[in-house]
DNA sequence: GCCAACGTTGGC
DNA sequence: GCCAACGTTGGC
């Protein structure tokens, strides 16, 4: 079982969003991110949901997979802000995947991530890195379970 | 609101 | 295939 780390903009959707109900995690636009969805992401996958964008940004709770490779329907829908026109039904060129809402975890702030070394290599805390969709390691997983005190 | 870093687009 | 221009991301 993988364990990735997917960033939100909590104004738009946040952890308490996720709270109320399953998600369909679609609008993701960047083909590095795009190829973990729809290749790597698998169901049972556990997932850390970070707040980016806001005045406490961070890691806000934990997710998990419970539909993986789903074609993103919103790439099809005209009148949606993600539409792509370029996107064909027979070969989608977006995908999504459902998520279910697992726990809170008490909020781990972007300035601690980065000050922890155990966490050096996560394109999270790179300079001017934007990838939305990332894969955690176990190490990684460990050390930052391991930061919340649980 | 500012601005640096990045990805994408499009002309050539 | 190059690269400048542009739009977006995301921390601060």
């Amino acid at each position: 079982m993988a364990c990735w780390l997917f960033k939100t903009e909590p104004d738009t959707f946040s952890i308490d969003d996720l709270a109320r109900a399953n998600t369909l995690w679609e609008g993701v636009r960047n083909y590095q991110a795009r190829n973990f969805l729809r290749d790597e992401v698998k169901e049972e996958d556990e997932v850390f949901i970070y707040h980016s964008s806001c005045s406490r940004v961070g890691i806000a709770g934990l997710a998990r997979v419970v539909r993986a490779g789903v074609p993103d329907p919103f790439a099809f829908d005209p009148d949606s802000p993600y539409f792509d026109p370029k996107s064909d039904p027979a070969k989608p060129r977006w995908y999504a995947v459902e998520l279910t809402f697992e726990r809170r975890l008490p909020l781990l702030p972007l300035a601690a991530l980065k000050a922890n070394p155990a966490l050096a290599n996560m394109p999270l805390v790179k300079k001017g890195n934007r990838l939305s969709v990332m894969p955690v390691t176990d190490a990684e997983r460990q050390a930052i379970l391991g930061m919340t005190g649980v």
